[in-house]
DNA sequence: TATCTGCAAACGAACGTTCGTTTGCCTATC
DNA sequence: GATAGGCAAACGAACGTTCGTTTGCAGATA
């Protein structure tokens, strides 16, 4: 039997999402994605009251859910090596379950207007920065090798971490387990 | 005295190229680009077939400039680590020296026409594939440990280092000489 | 049960604006 | 006097958005 044939909001921001993640914000139109519902462009304003919200609203979910893993790992008992471990699982996690979103917070966050962008930075800083405080923690205790510098090596992760949605292929040979542990081999490892 | 007021198709390709990289290729208009140039949109067609030829200018200056680079460190004498050095310092300078290039080799190279973006994740693929080489070899010569994989790390290095032109600052207080020894201790060294 | 009311979803046409691009002309420069 | 660079005006298409209207279902009323 047919289901549902109307839309409701939650399909127009999903769609976004995805038109978001696949063409950028600039190369999609509300008539390309009335067309990837069935709709008029036209249509999409029942919904919402703007392009710019849908991507609003796209964005700032990507923030909660980085944030929501974040605390978790922050919340995480035993050494910060654990803690290093838990950001870099949660983060991969909410990559591959969630590709539009985390690539359209990644990518498109820079098209919100200016006030909408300074709240996205800020909630990009504090995830950095809990990046940095288990680094520190680390090299305090032990966990890291205290001539690294938080700072610098929290954005090398971020930088390993947040590429994934470019390249990684969830239907390829390399699992999700693995490369979790790969990703982590590297960082903590190196190569040498 | 008065020097050249008259602009070159070379300028009209960099102004391109420094646009593209601040507001992205959709993001930039022709009327935006002459104005850049103190000129109107439509004077720009006395220099240039189209806009799209202007960012397969700039994206295909950009592989060249990653190949020469690639290439150069291909030769280096040495251990096959003093070769991830090369490609490592290579790729900052590249990065460094041209920023608006890379960017928009970076980030705008998705908006080619199917066929020119074919050549380029060519290009992409090709100067990978040495990173990849240059890894087995240093598996093979005892340079890096024996279960790193050479085709995910090269993802990794290549995160780490493509990542640079988010974040870096070069007026801050990081030189190209800290960067760049920093990135390869993270690379070799690891944190653990 | 049959009818009426209200509302959210969608339509289709049009708005004013901006887009990439074309055309024809003017004016320096060689 | 040829040529190249630039201007001014215009082209058709596409953009985000608004508008008045239609549709189909849900719940209340009779």
């Amino acid at each position: 039997m047919m289901v549902s044939v109307r839309n409701t909001r939650s399909d127009v921001v999903d769609a976004a999402g995805r038109l978001f993640a696949e063409r950028g914000y600039q190369g999609t139109s509300m008539r390309d994605l009335g067309k990837e519902l069935g709709l008029l462009g036209s249509s999409l304003y029942s919904h919402v009251d703007s392009k710019q919200d849908l991507l609003v609203e796209v964005v700032e979910e990507g923030a909660r859910l980085f944030e929501a893993s974040a605390e978790n790992a922050k919340a995480r008992q035993g050494t910060a090596r654990d803690r290093l471990a838990a950001l870099v699982a949660g983060h991969i996690t909410v990559v591959l379950d969630n590709v539009n979103v985390a690539r359209t917070f990644l990518n498109e966050a820079r098209m919100l207007d200016a006030e909408h962008r300074e709240r996205i930075i800020q909630a990009r800083d504090h995830y950095e920065g809990v990046f940095r405080s288990v680094l520190a923690e680390g090299v305090r205790d032990g966990s890291f090798r205290s001539d690294i510098d938080p700072k610098t090596t929290s954005i090398y992760i971020l930088s390993v971490l947040n590429a994934l949605e470019r390249w990684y292929d969830p239907t390829g040979p390399l699992g999700r387990h693995e490369i979790t542990t790969e990703v982590e081999s590297f960082v903590v490892d190196g190569i040498g």
